[in-house]
This record gives C-alpha cells, structure tokens and sequence, in this order.
DNA sequence: CCCTTATTCTAAACCGGTTTGATGAGCTCG
DNA sequence: CGAGCTCATCAAACCGGTTTAGAATAAGGG
C-alpha cells in the first residue's frame, strides 16, 4: 500500500475546496481496534493480542500489527478496555479538608504529585477528590465504588476509630492506608512513623540542654495528632524530663499562637516547643517574638513539615522532614499492584530528617528556667 | 427461557459449606442494567430510558423499574456509558510544576478543591496529572486524549506563547484556559485579571505617600508574571511616580530575598516593595529586617496570594486575595457545559481583596528618601 | 368498523476493546 | 501416508451500558 495516506476512516477525500466536513471536532476521527486490524490484515483479536505482549503471534504478524499501529497512531481505548477488563487502571483519592486549611497543607499536593509519578509510568490514572465533611466523604467513596470509576483508593489522614477501613472494605474497593496500620482491619497500610521525627526533636533539644519542653498539638482525632503527642510524651518520659501539658491546637496559625500564649503563660513556662506543623510553629515564633521573647535565646521553637517558608523567616526553622512524594510514589505502585493482585514490592519509606536551622538554641541560664 | 434465575454469573450455588469461592472480593457481584430490568420486567431499553429521563416510558413501568433500581441498589456504570456515549464525564487538570514549588503554591490545592465542588453535582469526575517539565507535559495531553480518558482538560498557569492551546486543538480536546484569552487561539477562557490587584496595591502605596515604588516579579515567562509587572509598571506610570527597574525572580522564597536586596542596594532603593507573592514577600521582609530595616517603618511590603501564613508573621502581611476556590468551582460548570455542547452560564468571577494588614505604612521622612 | 396516528415497549446493533472455541495449516513420527 | 500435535489465526461472544428501528397496543377520525 502506498506509504502515503491512508490513514483512518474516511476523511481523506479529496483535499479539495469541496463542501466536506471537516474531520468531526477531532474526535470522533480516532482509530480503532478494528481500523489496525484491517490495515494489518488480521483481526481484531491478533491485534490485541500484540498489544498485550501475549504469545500466539507470528513475529510477521506481529510486524504488520506494530507497523499498522504506528501508522494509524493507534492507542487503545482505556473506557473499552476497562470495560472489558472490569477494571478501570484508575485509583481514587478523596481528601477531606477545610477549603482554608487545604492551601496551607504541603502534604497534599506532595502526596499527589508523588502518586502521579508513581502511576503514570503504570498507565493509571488518578482521579481525585476534595470534600469538607464526613458525609461528603462517604457519599464520595461510595460513588467511586458503585460508578466502577476505580479500582482503588488511598486513605489518608486516618483519623480515631476511622469509619473508612470498614467501608471501603464493604464496599469492594481495594485500599491502601497511608498511615500506621489499623488494628482490627485487613486493610494494608504503609507505615507512616510520625513518631520518630518528634523524638529526633526532643532528643536535640535535650542535648542542647532543655528540660522543659512543650509541644502544641494538631487537630484533635487524628492518628498522626496522636503519634506525634504520645511520641513526645514517650520521649520526655524515657528521658526523664519534667512532664508539660500538652496543649491542643488544630494546624491553623491562629491556634498556634493561642497555644503559645498558654504554655508561656504557664507558671513554669517550657523553654522550648515542638510544634505539630510549621504553621503553627511560625505563628508561635511571632507570638513568642511580641511577649518580648527571643527565638532562640529565650525559647526554642521546631516545626514539622519543613514547608518551603520555614527558612525565609527569622530565625530560620528548625524542623522535621518528611519525603511526601516518595510516599506517594510509593503508596501509588502499592496499591497499583495490590489492584491487580500482585503483592506489592518490599515497601520502604525513606526515614524522616530532621532539620537543625536557627530556631533552636541552648536554654537561657537561669532567667526564667526557674 | 425459565424466567426464574439467570441473574449474573453462577455465584448463587448451594450456600453449603462446600470449597466454593466467596463471591470474589464483593467486586464482580454488582447488579448489571439486566438483573434491573428482569426484575422490573421490562427490557433493558426501558431501564436506560428511566434512568436518563426519557420520554415514552409509562409511569407505572417507571415506577417498577424505580423499586427495581431501589432493591438492587444499582446505579449504571460509569465506563460503560462512556464507552457507549463516547463521552468520559471526566476531566483532566494537567499541573505542570517543579515539585519543592509545589507545596508553596496556594493555588493548587484551592484550585483542585473549587473544581470538584463544581463537578460532583453534575456526576463528573476529575483526572489529575502533575508532571515536571514540557516534555511530560505534552505526553500528558497526548495520554490524555489518546486514552479518551478525559472529555476535556483545563489549562492553568499559561506561559507566554504557549504550545497547549494549539496542541489540545490539535488532539481534538475540549479546554478551557484559566487565565486571560490567549490572543490567536479559539480556545476560550474565563478571565482571570492579575493586573487589578497590583493596581490596587500601588494605588494604597501611592495614598500612604509612597512615590518609589518596586516590584518582584514571579518566574519569567508566565503570562500571569507578565501581568502583574505590566499592571505595576502601567500604574507607576499613571500616577506619575518614579521609574524603578523591576527585578526578576521565581516564586521561591530564596530568589524573592536576593532581589529584595537588589532592590535596596539601588542607590535610590524603592520605600516600598510588591512582590508577587507571599513566599517571596515574606521572605523579604526577612531579608530588609536582616539589613535593619524595619517594616513597615522603613520599608512597605504588600505580597499576592493571601496564604494562611500571612497574618501569622510580624508584621501580618498586606496582600491580595483571589477566591481561587470560585475560580476552580466557575471553570469547571464552565468547561462541563462546554464539552456537553451547552453554552456556558455568563461568567462572572469575584473581583479580587486587597487585605490591609501591618506591612505597609507611611515612607519614611527624609532620611533614606534622599 | 377500518384506517391512521400516538404511545409504549423491545430486540438488536453498537461503542471499542478482550477472551474463548474452533478451524486449518504445517510438522513430526510411526 | 495418515494419526496426532502444535501453533497461528479468526469469528463470535462478551463487558454494561445507549440508541435505533420497528412491533404491538391504544386511541382518534371518518
């Protein structure tokens, strides 16, 4: 056949001024299955076949196949494929957030760029979701499972006694927590250590020579909320330092710095901080900074996120590091092969950094130490 | 045929003890439109016909195929119809960024969020893909269209002269382009005005007594960094204040403090600085501060983007908003409408706020003034 | 009462792939 | 030379919906 132009249906025509219309939006143009499949002379089955490296196929076949391809620009269609398959070589990402609170959050858009870099290479897709309450977020798990627009979701953000192990097991979606693994669930989970970076902190402030360090929590009822108090109480303890109350706070700057107010407010106020997020730790650095404070000669402050901010201040944030994207891209060929009934390749995430900037110091002597 | 059970595939069999599979991972046992119209006992046709709001369906065969619909629990799967309506109910939002950049940027998540507050209601979902550089970009979009994943993709963050807007014309994709119309290309856009926040900053500068007024750019080559220097330069010019050489940087906190202290290097250094966004200006505000100057004494800052950070620092930054969560919610009934052949509602976005907070004050006296 | 028109409903084709069962060609071997 | 195999190939069924063409029934008109 003339190498020439042959391309798909039609549309070739006579490339005249003729009143023909033009190839339909583009669409609609694309080559199938079958279009191949008579330029190769074989049939659709040879085809598809070839395309999913399956044995059977004589290597000339196989030729005219790859070549009829090529010419055509022919891609599988991924609905018809899904269809066929039952399975949509998509995952699904629902994240529950405060509209306010999401542009503040590093975790997410890290998670789902490391996911992206996972999945793309796989040919999956993602398809993602954001919703602000608890119904929403039962409503939108049970849509993707019910529409069969997924073959899988993530669960992050486990919070207390989460409801979504249970439902998604119900509903038939494969899952994967992003997090400590739920007791009591057969969810499988890669293990998120929040722990670690918490006591990487306590234990450098120790040696600097603390002995009084508080923490400001995150929001109330999360898992990772309460790895990271139980982590620094462990640690306090487990180096027999003077037991703080811990103070809650919810991740936003403004209940940081309410936080920091009451610690500092304490009889026997911390000289140092360890915060659950960087936001908040800012928020306590200028709400240290306007009681007339120091940071860090007179309090010692570290965040956890290490967002791109926390050196652009004054001081610069001494603070905890997690490599979110790995995780992504971890957690995406995880689930990837748990869809697809392989066992996942051994899973191991890069540990925590912990990174020393300016806002930690030695405690100041005597002074308000009591 | 008897009429009593042909349901779906085997399964039922004797619910004896018997070595027989559980019904395979719940997945598999979902109703089909079949076992919906065998109950209600009418034909297939029909049930597609209720479920699409069709006339020529009685009522009470309505009704009957609603009870049926209602104790399978069944609702039609999303692939199949899209196979059959050749259209995805899904679209695509290709993000193209350098990853450390990404958990700065507030308008991602925001963004992502508004978007899918538009799509639920209508039944779509949306796609998602972060990629690095130009290269994996177009691959996305070629993916994209190939796979017929995607009805249609929106294009954020233009560049100037742009290849997307061709290439998606090209690929036979719907689009919509967050973002000024691209002069040139039919692709339409809702139009997103960069210029009249710095307007409005330049112009509170000017009432406070400010006549050198600089600017840091965002990264070179963004239609949105040309704008915004644009819109500053022209609003200098207007009021007739002084010409003060814009400095180039990129977004990140590190270039926002080198080209703060180019600027004030200058021999008549700018009274006040806006920069184009917060990162950059809070991270300039650390750099004037590390010079000892002091803002908003010696020294004004007005930043863009409103993050949450940005009252949570001394002193609480002045800036300007955008409700980017409108945007993502406007763009996405816009470009559902647009590839469903509807004309979209008018389009109106929200003007955006000029938040005055504590880092801008009356120019100093004489003194540095020269 | 017959003919026309509307209405309700269904069988069958279709979307674009995958998978299965059957067919036929080419080999080996007794 | 024919039985027995293997291998390449293809037609047809299937995935779960939508859509069309036409049959069956009901209603209206002369």
């Amino acid at each position: 056949m003339a190498q020439g132009r042959d391309q798909a249906s039609g549309a070739a025509g006579g490339s005249r001024a003729e009143s023909a219309p033009p190839p339909r939006r583009g669409r609609g143009s694309r080559p199938t299955i079958g279009d191949v499949a008579a330029l190769a002379k074989v049939s659709k089955a040879t085809v598809s076949f070839v395309v999913n490296d399956r044995a059977g196929v004589s290597p000339a076949a196989r030729r005219r196949v790859r070549a009829a391809m090529e010419d055509l620009g022919w891609q599988p269609n991924a609905g018809a494929r899904a269809l066929s398959n039952k399975r949509a070589q998509t995952l699904g990402l629902v994240m529950r957030r405060q509209p306010e609170l999401l542009s503040t959050d590093p975790f997410f858009p890290q998670f789902v760029a490391g996911i992206e870099t996972g999945l793309a290479p796989l040919g999956y897709a993602l398809v993602l979701q954001v919703v602000p309450d608890e119904d929403t977020e039962r409503q939108a798990y049970e849509r993707l499972a019910r529409d069969g627009r997924v073959d899988g979701v993530f669960l992050t953000d486990l919070r207390v006694d989460d409801p979504r192990p249970a439902l998604v097991t119900e509903l038939g979606l494969d899952a994967l927590i992003v997090g400590p693994p739920q007791p009591g669930s057969r969810v499988p989970a890669i293990g998120v250590d929040d722990g670690s970076g918490i006591r990487r902190a306590v234990s450098h402030l120790r040696s600097l020579g603390h002995r009084r360090i508080g923490h400001v929590c995150g929001a109330e009822g999360y898992v990772h909320t309460e790895a990271r108090r139980d982590a620094w109480r462990g640690a306090l303890a487990d180096a027999g330092l003077a037991e703080v109350p811990p103070v809650e706070a919810d991740f936003t700057g403004a209940s940081g710095a309410r936080a920091t107010h009451q610690l500092l407010d304490l009889d026997r106020p911390p000289t140092a901080i360890v915060y659950a997020n960087d936001l908040m730790a800012i928020a306590g650095i200028t709400a240290a900074t306007g009681r007339g404070l120091r940071v860090p000669e007179d309090l010692s402050v570290v965040g956890f996120d290490d967002i791109p901010l926390a050196d652009c201040i004054a001081p610069p944030l001494t603070t905890v590091r997690q490599d979110v994207l790995t995780w992504g891209n971890v957690a995406a060929q995880a689930l990837a092969a748990r869809t697809e009934g392989r066992a996942p390749e051994q899973i191991t995430l890069p540990p925590v950094e912990f990174i020393i900037r300016s806002s930690t110091a030695p405690p100041p002597r005597g002074g308000r130490q009591e």
